[in-house]
DNA sequence: TATTATAATGTAAGCGTTTACATATACGTT
DNA sequence: AACGTATATGTAAACGCTTACATTATAATA
């Protein structure tokens, strides 16, 4: 390392021009890839901002360019690696790009949010990225009628011309469901997540869609309400057992429920899957991790975060365009915690 | 709401003063909480700005202060909530102050790590908050010599003006281990950590401390390498139960690998705690959540992120000020996954 | 009341860029 | 050789704020 480049003092592109013999506005061509500059000129001043150690003072290039060159990540929370997941995601593209990610966590509070936006939207940041909005009703018209560019994650969005990435939920619930059927089962429990969510309904449904088309009663005690958190599933799964005619299977909305799912039923001294089938959603990491292996349905969770950014991207650079919803495919993971149900009934 | 508010042309500083009748500067001091203006005055233009739905430019705010208003947070990943825990520590003590949280994520990268730094250090951020680094050392020397102000997260720090917030990591271990040999325990497993952090060697240290205070000798066999990942715990745990003369409790040196150890300890047929007892470091909030609840060490992640964020700030306004390492306490947290072993050997 | 200290406000320069516009240079035409 | 044209570079004016300094209003003191 040439420590040389490592003096603290501000060098701006003023230094660099004078050096380079150029004046500061070929400097900031340069740095903007401007194409009106003679190669041999770029390369010296290249190579100028190298040895001084120049490095853009962001602020000054969001004042003078109008752009903020950051994009506002809003998330619920961070606990659980499902949030983590679809940052990786949003993270990887932006790596590509030279915007910051400043991330702002509502905690699940909905007058946060809102008003998170709406200042933020107010030029703190060129676009939004939303994490699981809690209530984007609230302000989806005041950006879209200012157009400002932003995405819904894992929302169904609102309207037809309402950015949004989401994924298949309801193919989702419909497979994981079908699949159990499949096996054998005809009892088959589930545990919704929290129903303000479109996701949670979604699923929902697609459960109920499956147990219709084959045939199967709906039974209104076999479905659990919960709100995507890891008690949730284990208090769940001990009601559903608990029933006079148990189910076999058991259908968590997401993961960390059906993580809690088994430890319900390993508590009551029966086997996964042996004695009970228990089916997840997400594939969140520790999914694999566990044992049993979870057989869950793959949510692409990084990729959304990929796609909404490159969505985002896309509408940063062409404030026309319009984008709608993009739903990405959900898949059955068959890992191993389920299989045929004993005493089929 | 006023809708009159809701217009997107940037209402400025400038707006402002001539609807309150003074001069920008007097706006601008109202927004720094400048005494010098009457109360009157303020009171003016506070309203005014509320009315005009005035909200202040941080990029120019940001170029004129020369401060950025936003301090950078480097992290390794997002993937346990582990990590999550931190950040809303930090997060709730930004939340008291009008700095903003830029996320960078290094995806365990060490010289990522130190790049980020070496540019962030340069203006982009007014201070940096250092989760979990790798390779401090590589741009400690550096960030010190500039008096840039940053703090290290769970990490020992390096040399004695290094300011760091850790964790009583040998004492947890200690502590831990102390707890399992009073329940009876003498053949205690260990899975450590990726022995590269700092926090990893103390852990082990503590449980060698134990042993040694006790009078249990230290065996080699016992000790499983790992790197904090769940699966770790898994293989880690089949091989000390695969061992001719098998420990009764095993000591991971965080709560995921804990889980990969109650796991294979099930897949065996064994149970926790009646069989094995199993104690794990951390007490994220999944360790509640499981069955058996896991009896724990408890780091206060959330009070890292904050303490951490406390200095900083402090850093921040006392430019002079020195600060060095600052250990919180770990603490027992037990609860259901250890007990007495049945045979005692 | 005059004088001075103090509080309140205004003026203007500058933060480090971008970018429209002006100017200079090089190149091919005729 | 003179001209037009495209290319390369320079100049200067913003961008929206902070802040040192200058000025004016107000209160305290003699």
């Amino acid at each position: 390392m040439n420590d040389g480049t490592d003096q603290a003092l501000k060098i701006t592109i003023v230094d660099v021009a004078a050096e380079a013999n150029v004046s500061y506005a070929t400097v900031s061509r340069v740095i903007n890839n401007d194409v009106h500059v003679k190669q041999e000129t770029r390369d010296r001043v290249l190579k100028t901002m190298q040895r001084l150690g120049y490095v853009a003072n962001r602020q000054a290039r969001s004042l003078a360019g109008g752009k903020t060159n950051s994009i506002g990540v809003l998330v619920p929370d961070l606990g659980t690696g499902y949030i983590g997941e679809i940052i990786r995601g949003i993270d990887a593209e932006l790596g590509l790009t030279d915007l910051d990610l400043i991330l702002y966590t509502t905690h699940r509070t909905a007058s946060k949010e809102a008003n998170y936006v709406a200042n933020l939207a107010r030029g703190m940041v060129d676009g939004l990225l939303l994490v699981l909005p809690r209530r984007p009703a609230d302000f989806i018209g005041t950006l879209t009628q200012r157009n400002f560019p932003f995405v819904l994650i894992d929302h169904q969005g609102i309207g037809p011309d309402c950015p949004a990435v989401g994924a298949a939920n309801w193919q989702g619930g419909f497979t994981a469901t079908e699949y159990l059927i499949k096996l054998g089962h005809r009892r088959i429990g589930f545990i919704t997540g929290w129903m303000d969510l479109g996701c949670a309904m979604d699923r929902l449904n697609g459960y109920r869609s499956a147990l219709r088309v084959n045939h199967i009663p709906e039974e209104p005690a076999l479905i659990f309400h919960g709100t995507f958190f890891q008690p949730d599933g284990f208090t769940g799964a001990s009601m559903l057992l608990e029933l006079p005619d148990p189910p076999t299977a058991i259908f968590a909305s997401n993961d960390v429920m059906a993580m809690g799912v088994i430890d319900a039923v390993r508590t009551r001294g029966l086997r996964v899957p042996e004695d009970i089938s228990v089916i997840g959603f997400d594939d969140i990491p520790q999914a694999s991790m566990i044992h049993p292996a979870l057989t869950t349905i793959s949510q692409p969770l990084e990729k959304m975060g990929r796609v909404a950014t490159q969505i985002l991207l896309d509408l940063l650079s062409h404030p026309s365009k319009k984008a709608g919803r993009i739903e990405l495919p959900t898949e059955l993971i068959v890992r191993d915690s389920c299989q045929t149900p004993r005493i089929s009934n």
